[in-house]
DNA sequence: GGGTTGACCTGTG
DNA sequence: ACACAGGCCAACC
């Protein structure tokens, strides 16, 4: 039925893959929407992320951007709090950049090649 | 119905 | 490595 295609559902993927998004691990808004079953829908993921209210326990900081960049204005607040959350958890920042080939989201078969760091 | 906007992505210079 | 342009897709005036 059509009815059955509520916006609703779409967002509720999104957050369901992003909640899915391993600690200390980092993924693109491309890639997320992929997962979530949506093929060139980065922006809808930012577009969700954004919707979410603040205080969410969502863990939306493992999302950046396909440059290995927050996209976020350097200048905000969330921005700093993105960066301070995924330090916490190990990543590293080399020169604003992370390296999706160290911290990003890859498939178990490539986990298991990287090992537990 | 149509133009604008955006927590994007990729190719090109 | 950086800047820009074109493409994408749904939400919002």
């Amino acid at each position: 039925m059509k009815t059955a295609g509520a916006p609703a559902d779409i967002d509720k993927a999104i957050y369901e893959v992003v909640r899915r998004i391993p600690r200390g691990s980092v993924a693109t808004y491309g890639q997320v929407a992929e997962l979530a079953g949506l093929a060139r829908g980065a922006r809808r993921v930012g577009a969700a992320l954004r919707a979410t209210p603040a205080g969410t326990r969502l863990p939306w900081h493992r999302v950046i951007n396909a440059q290995g960049k927050i996209s976020l204005p350097a200048d905000s607040e969330a921005h700093a709090t993105q960066r301070r959350r995924l330090e916490r958890e190990g990543v590293v920042f080399l020169n604003g950049r992370i390296s999706l080939q160290r911290y990003g989201w890859q498939q178990p078969l490539d986990a298991l090649l990287w090992g537990p760091q």
